[in-house]
DNA sequence: AGCACGCCGACT
DNA sequence: GTCGGCGTGCTC
């Protein structure tokens, strides 16, 4: 029974995926009064013509007293597919990092579960060219003719015609009758289905199927066809078996006859009927992997859970190769075993490597997998199979935290340090790790968060006692920590001992380890064939016409890039300012290294992962593939090659340029490239052989490299808090950052100066650092500011902070010069 | 964020 | 003159 009468007028209040930070509030249909619960989806008109869906926050019996409310059109759900869990979890989202309700809602909701419309326009019924009374400009007619084939989107439109504003000819060709507009729901969730085969019931049993086969004895077409479905389904003995039937294209698998399966499904002798069925592999290969733990593993597992009684949030500190995948399956059987569900968070691209079907060999069907790269409909699929309890474990990546559980006991999160968990637009500006953190208290769960490479501040919260600390200190299986060789390039060149930007060490190792049939690694954190070019007589270099940004060169789309918009200009054969021919390229990127590592070894197999071979679907396993099989020998890639990747017999990695990664203008930079040539240098030996990695760089004497050299994170941790602690750097402070976008670079920096000087005024206890212009001053032709906000660790009023600043904000916002100018708002940026 | 409306410059 | 640009306000 509902709560309310049900003659009552109920009233919807509504969280809609839109960043507007308000509910909206509809009526609903009395035919609902007894069926609408919170947390359903509805779909709900919004503006002049669009439709919505949206989530029911509340329900009530206040009509609203400003206006009248809409109609909810239509409810999606038999139960609620948001849990309260849910909401609070989104509006702390919201909160901590300064975006709407909306917002997250936006980013929670898989796409194929946010359906709403989109305006189309189509060619008017009664439309007729030749009888219409009115005259069309030339654009009109072009449309027109191009509305015949189909019904357009106003985008399509505009690209057409190559107008950015659709509106006037729409409105226009309205008045003139000769279009219509309509609305086209998009991206409604498709379940997958099956058709499938199976007999009448009239002639299930013995005698009637004699019969029948009198009756076909003519037709041994047809004959053929029932009498393979009655051997692959064999009803004779076991009747039930024709419910199911066969599937469609498994019967005619073997080439019958299909028009004649259709003469017996028209003469009702065989029917055809349709299922839904899984999008995923349902093999619940659970083949009881044993999974056989190391003393150092069961230890550490033991620790875990000891620390779990006391503390709800554990650092796994296992240095590369130590198996912390081992300790993790034996855990998440273990909270499995206790009813609860199961979150495991991995990098974006770990996701499609060997991890995750080692764990679904053990996990078989209860396991469901969350992927950028899966489609809207597997989405939902993945949804729908944990709200139904399919699935109690999930494998996923940043956005699975939105996933709607309803017990996690556990969340586990690898590589803890990861940056691609941190999301940097659109908003929500979520760190996953620390959301889920929060997520885990909300459902009373424990995190254990792992790395062999723990972020500065995850491991400063262990020393707070805030977080338990275990560690890992012994590789598996008997492996040694690789070598690290560090290679003086500057040296090398006064010896002349270097083959180009290549160390005669580099050369000659790799020389060595092809030889003896291993495989090596070479790492460059920077894709395209050069980041720029530039003419050798009048030092010309191309810039991105959008943005503050040289062009990167693409040989082998023979095309300058820009790595932020997308812009994109063919190479020039000649310099456009003084007509030189000479024109050199600057700097390494992964397509140049390939190209000068097949020169260097023509006999070997050189293979290049970054972003821009991996973009279709499988190419990511494809390289990965060949590189196991061991059919390519060198494999050149970005950072890409540091996540979740295992090979046996990688005996050497080699680290390009470490030079550029430990100069980076930013505080993270030791600690990212302390983290990243780990990670990378942890690829090297396996099993049985110790591996080798050799560091190039013109620093040779660099702090953060001799860490790296001893396998010291402690030494690196203590080095790198104090100079944290001597500029009041996280974890000694909390960080906001403040970006300012405009078309307008004067009103930019305007408007970035007032709001540095509001907030200065208007705040106390903080430190405001800026404005400055940051290091891609702009991008997508809008000039950027960017403010730095300290808050000091330990300030109680971090809350009211944000909120002053976004107070600050929605007060420039309001200002008239101002109106156009974006603020946009990083909490903990990264 | 979209989307509609309304005001204004630079072309036929 | 009108077409197409852009600023402004609103969404239950």
């Amino acid at each position: 029974m509902s709560l309310f009468e049900s003659t009552n007028t109920l009233f919807a209040e509504l969280l809609l995926p839109v960043p507007i930070p308000k509910l909206f509030t509809y009526r609903v249909p009395q035919d609902y009064n007894d069926y609408i619960k919170i947390g359903q989806r509805a779909i709900v008109p919004f503006g002049e013509r669009k439709v919505v869906t949206g989530v029911i926050t509340h329900l009530h019996s206040n009509p609203p007293k400003d206006y009248e409310a809409k109609y909810i059109l239509e409810l999606l759900d038999e139960e609620r597919v948001v849990s309260d869990i849910q909401f609070r979890f989104f509006q702390w989202i919201a909160d901590y990092y300064c975006c709407t309700p909306g917002e997250v809602l936006n980013a929670a909701l898989p796409a194929g579960l946010k359906l709403s419309s989109e305006s189309m326009v189509q060619l008017h019924p009664g439309f007729d060219w030749n009888e219409s009374n009115f005259e069309f400009t030339q654009k009109e007619e072009i449309l027109l003719k191009r509305l015949a084939q189909e019904p357009l989107t106003y985008t399509d439109i505009s690209k057409m015609l190559g107008i950015k504003q659709v509106h006037g000819i729409l409105k226009s060709l309205t008045k003139k009758e000769a279009i219509i507009v309509f609305e086209e729901i998009k991206d409604k969730y498709k379940p997958k289905t099956e058709r499938r085969i199976r007999l009448s019931e009239a002639y299930v049993n013995n005698k009637q199927l004699e019969g029948l086969f009198e009756l076909l004895g003519n037709k041994p077409k047809q004959e053929e066809v029932l009498l393979r479905y009655l051997q692959e389904v064999p009803i004779l003995q076991d009747k039930t078996l024709n419910k199911q039937g066969i599937s469609r294209a498994t019967l005619l698998q073997t080439d019958l006859s299909e028009s004649s399966l259709s003469t017996l499904i028209k003469n009702n002798i065989l029917e055809e009927f349709e299922i839904h069925i899984s999008r995923f592999d349902s093999t619940t290969t659970n083949e009881k992997q044993e999974i056989v733990l190391s003393e150092e593993q069961l230890q550490a597992e033991q620790s875990i859970l000891t620390a779990f009684e006391k503390q709800s949030t554990v650092l796994l500190h296992g240095i590369t190769g130590s198996g912390k995948t081992e300790i993790y399956i034996n855990l998440v059987q273990k909270a499995l075993a206790d009813g609860s569900q199961v979150l495991l968070l991995l990098p974006e691209i770990a996701l499609t490597t060997q991890i995750v079907q080692r764990l679904k060999k053990v996990f078989g069907g209860v396991m469901g997998i969350y992927h950028s790269r899966f489609t809207d409909n597997e989405r939902v699929e993945v949804w729908k199979n944990i709200l139904n309890g399919t699935f109690k474990f999930v494998v996923g990546v940043r956005s699975s935290i939105f996933l709607p559980f309803e017990n996690l006991g556990l969340v586990i999160i690898d590589e803890e340090h990861d940056s691609s968990y941190k999301q940097h637009e659109p908003a929500p500006r979520y760190h996953a790790r620390d959301s889920a953190i929060y997520l885990a208290q909300l459902h009373h769960a424990k995190v254990l968060l792992g790395s062999a490479t723990p972020g500065i501040e995850t491991y400063f919260q262990t020393e707070q006692n805030k977080y338990a600390l275990v560690r890992l200190d012994k590789r598996y299986a008997e492996a040694q920590l690789p070598t690290i060789i560090i290679s003086n390039l500057q040296e090398e060149q006064q010896r002349k001992t270097n083959k180009g930007e290549f160390s005669g060490l580099l050369i000659r190792k790799m020389e060595e380890a092809l030889a003896a049939k291993e495989q090596v690694i070479i790492f460059q954190n920077r894709r395209g064939y050069s980041p720029s070019i530039s003419c050798e007589d009048c030092h010309w270099i191309p810039k991105c016409v959008n943005c503050a940004v040289s062009l990167t060169y693409h040989q082998y789309r023979h095309a300058l890039i820009c790595h932020y918009c997308g812009y994109k200009e063919s190479m020039p054969d000649q310099c456009p300012t003084c007509t030189s021919k000479r024109i050199k390229t600057i700097g390494y990127g992964t397509e140049k290294l390939e190209e000068e590592l097949n020169l260097h070894f023509p006999d070997s197999t050189v293979q290049r992962m970054d972003l821009d071979t991996t973009r279709s679907k499988s190419s990511y396993e494809n390289i990965i593939e060949q590189f196991e099989k061991g059919e390519t020998n060198i494999l050149v890639g970005t950072q890409m090659l540091t996540k979740g990747l295992d090979f046996d017999n990688v005996s050497l990695v080699g680290i390009f340029n470490a030079d550029r990664m430990l100069h980076f203008p930013d505080f993270r930079s030791y600690e990212r490239a302390f983290q990243l040539i780990t990670q990378v240098s942890g690829r090297a030996g396996r099993r049985k052989k110790t591996g080798e990695v050799i560091i190039q760089t013109s620093q040779a004497e660099h702090p953060v490299l001799n860490y790296i050299l001893n396998h010291d994170y402690l030494g690196f941790y203590r080095a790198e808090l104090n100079e944290r602690h001597q500029h009041i750097y996280p974890p000694y402070s909390r960080l906001i950052e403040l970006t300012v976008k405009h078309i307008d670079k004067k009103i930019c920096r305007q408007a970035s100066s007032e709001l540095a000087e509001s907030i200065r005024g208007t705040i106390t206890d903080i430190q405001v650092l800026g404005p400055g212009e940051p290091m891609i001053s702009k991008i997508r032709n809008q000039y950027l500011m960017s403010i730095l906000v300290k808050v000091a660790r330990g300030n109680q009023q971090l809350a009211q902070i944000k909120k002053s600043i976004q107070s600050e904000i929605d007060r420039l916002n309001k200002v008239k010069e101002f109106r156009a100018v974006r603020f946009i708002i990083d909490v903990d940026p990264i």
